[in-house]
DNA sequence: TCAATGCTTCGGTTAGGATCGAAGTATGAA
DNA sequence: TTCATACTTCGATCCTAACCGAAGCATTGA
């Protein structure tokens, strides 16, 4: 009698309002953080938790620990396929909520991941260190070697007292607007102090863009060239 | 106050049990009565009135009175195409409702989904005839070439006809059980309406299954050979 | 070591809605 | 008219699951 998919698990899951809005918040393709979700559904925090443990318990997110942070992200791009036939259906049925502002552009080219760089400048500062044999990439970790130790002392980074903290000096972050790594660790947050320092780059207020000066991005891309 | 169309509304409409049970029956594609949906989602009558009405409300379904019925079926095929998409996801995750019986392998060869032939055998029909050049694919549509439209009315199918209703001739639509598409759009319908007529094959009471009879299953398989 | 942050788990409350019995309406047949 | 069928509406019950406060766990930085 009842045969194929199950279709109700599916509805139900994306049936509730506060699931929802939280996976409408994902379609952007970035990852977010429980908190940021929570703030998105309109949910406090334990709600929001026990929500995201059953949209990954349903296959609609998956779940990246990075730190102390809990970066949520669909699935895969089937989820954003369906969640995008849905909101087109519902379009045409009219039952619409109206959306506000633009997207952020900046956000998505250069922005701070706690404390290091992200985006697509922080994929490209990562991939530019990779080519050049100053970092290496062994399975998931990455460790830089003696000639990046050199290389990035000649920009004013001094690695030695890098090593003597506790952090990790390399660590590998994986970027959700761009779906590749860039550069953690206690380097990736002195090479980023470092721009700061110099001037190439200075933060957004209330916002996690960074915004390159027109002669610090300059010397940005000069300094991590892309060899393609 | 958020964003974007309310898919939350489509989600919970689907999301009831009850009610995915009563839309998956009427992915067979004829229109039943309140009664025999109520049967088809294990309710009682009143339980599956209120249901009704829902669904209606929200644009799923559309409603026909005849004589002392009332008839149900899918408000039209986008409907059938959203469902069909949803059970496609919902059978990738392994969300499925096993009631393992003889129907399941039944199922999978060859089903009507909303009016068009799924299955294997919906799978293989596109498939011949995109490799005979009659439908040619471009990116994700379908368009029938013009020796396509000979190739068909030499079968019995009249394009032009077709061609005037508002409904597209010819779409793509997301096998669940092949992970592939099958041809929907009018074409689709009346090339399963053109087998029934032929006798090739009839529809399986109480069920979306197809059965072929051995002549027209020899006569099918002809038809839509595979070039492998 | 301690404090701060980010998130999860636990426990108890509450609201929504799925459900069905009973009664009401509409259509058709006898 | 009377009965039967098909369905809807009303009213009440019941159960799930959404929700949040509080406490617990984990990671990080100092």
């Amino acid at each position: 009698m009842k045969e194929g998919p199950d279709i109700a698990q599916i509805g139900a899951l994306i049936g509730d309002p506060a699931r929802a809005n939280m996976l409408t918040a994902l379609m952007g393709g970035r990852a977010l953080t429980a908190t940021e979700l929570a703030g998105a559904g309109g949910i406090t925090l334990q709600t929001a938790s026990a929500h995201l443990a059953k949209l990954e318990a349903g296959g609609l997110l998956a779940q990246r620990k990075q730190g102390r942070h809990r970066y949520f992200a669909l699935a895969d791009d089937n989820v954003g396929k369906l969640l995008e036939s849905i909101m087109g259906f519902a379009a045409s049925r009219g039952h619409l909520r109206h959306r506000p502002g633009p997207k952020e552009p900046a956000l998505r080219k250069a922005r701070i991941c706690y404390d290091h760089l992200a985006g697509d400048y922080g994929v490209r500062m990562l991939d530019s260190l990779i080519a050049a044999g100053a970092i290496s990439a062994l399975d998931d970790g990455l460790s830089l070697t003696k000639a990046g130790e050199v290389h990035l002392g000649s920009i004013g980074i001094d690695v030695g007292g890098l090593r003597s903290t506790r952090r990790p000096l390399c660590r590998s972050c994986l970027d959700w607007s761009e779906r590749r790594a860039h550069l953690a660790g206690s380097l990736g947050k002195a090479l980023l102090t470092n721009f700061f320092d110099k001037g190439w780059a200075r933060r957004i207020e209330d916002s996690r863009s960074v915004l390159f000066t027109s002669d610090g991005e300059r010397r940005f891309l000069a300094l991590f060239p892309l060899d393609a």
